[in-house]
DNA sequence: TGCCCCCTCGCTATTTCTGGGGAGTTGAAA
DNA sequence: TTTCAACTCCCCAGAAATAGCGAGGGGGCA
């Protein structure tokens, strides 16, 4: 017996933890009847989080081997706010036709559809079902549930943002104007020298405002404040 | 006589050039009878356009004030990925409250509501109407056409893509692999020293890739490059 | 009133990055 | 087959960033 959509997103509502988003994620399988279904998401610090259907040594050796910086899922939707098909992405290129071999191996479905979300503080986050079924077989079945898809992502999306873990850690501490100011002519590529011209201050009070930026980002160079910065949304750029 | 949605996005789809859109902004803003339209973006390199019904007066000023860099309806939708009405957002803070004063003399309506949309390449356009109605009248008015707003808001997002001025620019060179890995690491805060470890080659060699990848991507130095890159989604962080 | 954060400026020594130069191998595409 | 892009390694000198330290005025909040 399969429970309806509607069923299990309550189900999702009530998850109060990681286990109870797998059990959703197992239900999701059954009910849309597919191989897997996966929502898998990195946290503004980088780190990687996911439940799903997938065997735990694929998820292993993902982790292990930063498939995360090979995955064409992952980087094809980085940039993408609309679900996409496997098959639209660019899977050439040697360490990505590798990658495509050992998934398939491991039991990762030949079809996938995969709907990118994203969270407040430049989480970044997937909700993929993937299959075996033939290619008419697959848009047929990605067609009739886009809609439902989409639903259950962002509801999953909601949760995963309710449970974060590493939300105790150093909170998300806004910078001051002129931080802001500062990180955002490194951001643009201008020396200290010129943001301080721009900006009108000494290059030591520029200085202040980087160093102070810094800190409160958890950075641990100039480079990595901005790229902080920007993952967080902190400045526009 | 107002032009129906439909018509106007008949219009839009005509659109050859940022005079058209203009014209397709002034036919929306009678068709929902509001004070102003406006459709705003920046490119991928930091550049800013728009076509809209506010006073050149106004835009003017806000090109010159770089009010970009204040205005809270850019910083607040920038990681929101959903409609926001200006109503959520934090106007607290003297260059805030200054500006929202100097808008408010310019014309621009008390109440507003703004769909942010994307680009492939780090383009983030805000589609924005304005009024000054009640905050009953407003929130009904919202309600009632947040469907069709979006809608609208995506058609004026692919157009603007169509037609965004710098396309002709130095096109948007992918990187190579090694580039990429070069990039994450100095993103992530790692020293070049500790970068060249991580991927296993020599200092020179990881200088090789970031000066690569610095030309390619038209930065000014490393940390402008690593956030062009983020910007564009170059690289996962 | 006291506290804390923001803004501004200064000094010094050490480490790191920048911007040129050249050179050989591999592999894929034309 | 040639050609080109990617990958790897090396040298050097000048420019820039870094990590500490310290100090004082202003404004908001309790």
């Amino acid at each position: 017996m399969k429970a309806s959509v509607d069923t299990i997103l309550e189900q999702l509502e009530q998850a109060t933890a990681l286990e109870d988003m797998q059990a959703v994620a197992e239900a999701l399988r059954d009910r849309f009847n597919v191989s897997h279904v996966v929502y898998h998401w990195v946290s503004s610090s980088g780190e990687q989080y996911g439940c799903g259907t997938y065997s735990i040594e694929w998820v292993e050796r993902y982790l292990e081997k930063e498939y995360l910086r090979v995955d064409p899922v992952i980087t094809g939707c980085y940039n993408s706010f609309h679900p996409v098909d496997w098959k639209q992405l660019d899977w050439s290129g040697k360490a990505t036709r590798q990658f495509q071999k050992e998934a398939i191996e491991y039991g990762v479905g030949r079809q996938g559809y995969s709907i990118p979300t994203r969270g407040p503080n430049g989480q970044y986050a997937l909700f993929t079902v993937t299959d075996d079924r033939s290619d008419e077989e697959w848009e047929e079945f990605a067609e009739a549930n886009r809609r439902s898809l989409i639903i259950v992502a962002h509801a999953m999306n909601e949760k995963a943002l309710e449970l974060e873990p590493g939300r105790e850690g150093p909170p998300i501490t806004a910078l001051s104007p002129r931080e802001v100011d500062a990180i955002t002519c490194l951001a643009l590529g201008q020396s200290r020298a010129q943001a301080a011209q721009k900006l009108s201050i000494s290059e030591h009070t520029l200085r202040v405002y980087i160093e102070s930026a810094r800190h409160k980002l958890g950075a641990l160079n100039t480079t990595h404040a901005v790229a902080r910065a920007m993952q967080r949304g902190l400045i526009v750029v």
